[in-house]
DNA sequence: GCGACAG
DNA sequence: ATCTTGTCGC
């Protein structure tokens, strides 16, 4: 248990990406699906082409040497023509304008200056989740469920709201939102690392008030994650609480084909050949539905059960609460 | 063309 | 997640 008391320690994807791009000599180039892998994932390379067209630039940076797979010179912070002016000077472009496949840096020429990948460390501690995982029927019916979400104001700060909740009507007893700095982006299957620093200072602050949930909702996956350690599973075992994962739309695993989908239905989600999560469609005939998964001390089927009873809404009271109130910390500031 | 991935 | 007007539906 004392392994996982603390937040993990968490890489500076921003510098380690500066540093990839940095290393890139004139007279060739690189691709975000490249730089992503160098990093440790491919998932990476969405969130680096965004940075592309958002970070901090300056006449010295090299980002006009990452350029689209497939020729296309792509995007540019400034001006596109000024890339393209860019690679002119360097040699790297051919009559027609696209980059010439000569430019191409082999990603094993860039291997050496990140030895270690970042985002690879970063799924050895999720492995360790995994299998610090316990799923197993709850002990006794929730009487106090909480809920947690995270939200992002314009400067990149994170606010997390826990809400309070008693199952038997449903009510909202009390709520706690904490705010901190956040760097981490967001990487598909990495969000506990984004979203793990807020969420478990606003649980612990929740539970220094003395507010005990019986079950934790948390906006976010539980073991339906590629590495069967989301955000909701992770904050399970860093605190010893029992969790569930909730998101709106499925991240991974697949739902059986030509099932009906009726208001107040459950269908099995199946990952890796194992129902592990459940399509919960709300009783009051919202069309729309949430996938569930246990993220830590429950079972698949509580987890189902425990979310479809505090379904009042489109989305079960702990979450829509956290939802609206983090959202509301962050507009405010 | 296929696959496409929480917040 | 966030950026955002009117619009569609109960």
């Amino acid at each position: 248990m004392p392994e996982f008391a603390d937040i993990p320690e968490l890489p500076d994807l921003e510098a380690d990406l500066r540093a990839l791009i940095a290393a890139v000599p004139a007279g060739r180039v690189t691709t975000c699906g490249v730089l992503a892998e160098l990093l440790g994932d491919r998932a990476a390379a969405v969130w680096i082409g965004r940075w592309l067209l958002e970070h901090a630039h300056s006449e010295d940076c090299h980002c006009h040497r990452v350029v689209r797979a497939g020729g296309v010179v792509g995007g540019y912070v400034d001006d596109a023509a000024a890339k393209v002016a860019r690679l002119r000077a360097e040699g790297s472009l051919s009559p027609d304008g696209t980059w010439q496949p000569r430019a191409m840096l082999p990603a094993d020429e860039l291997r050496s200056v990140l030895p270690s990948p970042p985002l690879a460390k970063l799924r050895e501690q999720q492995e360790a989740v995994r299998q610090a995982v316990t799923l197993r029927p709850l002990a006794r019916p929730p009487d106090y469920l909480g809920g947690v979400d995270a939200s992002y104001a314009p400067n990149g700060e994170a606010a997390a709201a826990y809400c309070h909740i008693r199952r038997r009507d449903g009510r909202l007893l009390e709520r706690i939102v904490v705010r901190r700095e956040c760097r981490f982006p967001y990487i598909s299957g990495y969000l506990a690392f984004r979203e793990l620093p807020v969420m478990s200072a606003a649980v612990a602050e929740a539970q220094r008030a003395g507010l005990r949930p019986d079950l934790l909702l948390v906006d976010g996956a539980g073991i339906l994650h590629p590495r069967g350690a989301g955000l909701a599973t992770h904050l399970g075992v860093l605190l010893g609480l029992p969790t569930v994962g909730i998101t709106k739309t499925l991240l991974c695993g697949s739902l059986p084909e030509g099932e009906p989908r009726l208001p107040g239905t459950a269908t099995p989600i199946v990952l890796h050949g194992e129902a592990v999560g459940t399509c919960v469609r709300s009783r009051s005939g919202h069309a729309r539905c949430v996938y569930v998964s246990p993220g830590h001390l429950i079972d698949p089927a509580g987890a189902a059960e425990w979310t479809l009873a505090c379904f009042h809404r489109r989305l079960p009271e702990p979450i829509y609460w956290a939802d609206r109130l983090s959202r509301e910390a962050s507009r405010r500031g």
